[in-house]
DNA sequence: CCTTATATAGAACATTCGTTCTATTGTCAA
DNA sequence: TTGACAATAGAACGAATGTTCTATATAAGG
């Protein structure tokens, strides 16, 4: 009834404590982890693994992951026909943050209401990311105050005069008579559906 | 011109490094990092920033972040008005791999091709996170296999009947007449915008 | 000037780290 | 049974860890 240990199963088990504790374990904790009684045994079984290249090590000698061993796989498109997972093309995105959030510090979520950017895709309770200080381009959905009312809208250059418009035909173009306060560039859309 | 070091600074330069490392530098290393000639410096910074609540020790007395420390803001409604930083309610979400992929091993992404479920939000191009082996409510958005062919749709029971129907009315509704193989359930939408 | 508090430096320390070695156990085939 | 090999155990070790101590430099206030 002993459950073998595995190349796989080693990295679960070290991928699930990287998640919960955010950082590698230990060789000592590997013991409790992994089930075994010995650091040897850790040392066998780490090295496996970065044969296997799940881990390495980096310039300091220090365990990490690789990128494959995070990566949630990417695989084609829909249409492209239906991924087996020997096929899975392992994309580069090592995580969600990085790939989403490319300025930590000037970045900030926000939860959409209304549906004045249903044409665009972004829907009531989305998910934004928002960009500060970033000056948008022809066309990027901004979030802007106008007459004294935040809105998220797209950015638009009539010759000299900068216009706001929604993608929803039943909200006016807006045309910003004095001022117009930006907040931020839309850089992303989450959606997360209830589960 | 020497730059003083405060707790946002220190902050800041540990958490560039936690993000280019994905771990926790070493007291030694941090020497470098903060500028600094000697280990009991840095852990006086150390201190400063544990007792800010930017910083703690886990169980076994490893420096981990706080989930504040890693938060991108999460902020009020658009129409709720503009954030000032004072006010920002930091939200609860420690990442967006934490948020948006809650089972690791049964998920994958897939980038999305064709307008089928452009009513739902979902455009071309976008990124879907699929979950494997779950079994969709009505009105879910599913991965599916009919006539050989992968797409995306909705899915619907009528009476004992399912049926696929798309998001989009220029598509017609499927019933499928034999076997239904099920891709997975899409779990979270997601866009980003190039910059 | 002197006093006080803050920030930094450098050294010392016990503890823990990852590594490596030898020895033992288990498994499977011959 | 025997041999061969993989997996595990346990001990030993130097190196690195985080902590704590004392001492020095800097700035501000009286």
């Amino acid at each position: 009834m002993k459950e073998k240990r595995t190349i796989q199963s080693v990295q679960k088990l070290i991928v699930a404590f990287f998640r919960a504790s955010r950082r590698m374990p230990s060789y000592a904790e590997m013991i409790d982890i992994l089930g075994v009684r010995s650091k040897s045994v850790v040392n066998f079984w780490i090295n496996k693994l970065i044969d296997a290249g799940i881990l390495e090590k980096d310039g300091k000698g220090r365990l990490t992951f690789t990128k494959r061993a995070f990566a949630v796989p990417k695989v084609g498109s829909v249409q492209a026909g239906f991924p087996s997972p020997e096929e899975e093309s392992l994309c580069d995105i090592m995580s969600m943050d990085e790939y989403l959030v490319t300025k930590p510090d000037a970045s900030f979520l926000l939860q959409v209401s209304g549906d004045s950017m249903i044409g665009e895709g972004i829907l009531e309770g989305d998910l934004v990311i928002v960009e500060k200080g970033r000056q948008p381009k022809n066309g990027d959905v901004v979030i802007a105050e106008v007459d004294g009312e935040w809105t998220m809208k797209y950015f638009k250059r009539q010759g000299k005069q900068i216009v706001l418009e929604a993608a929803n035909p039943k909200y006016p173009l807006i045309k910003p008579k004095t001022e117009l306060r930006l907040g931020g560039v839309v850089t992303a859309v989450i959606r997360k559906y209830h589960q």
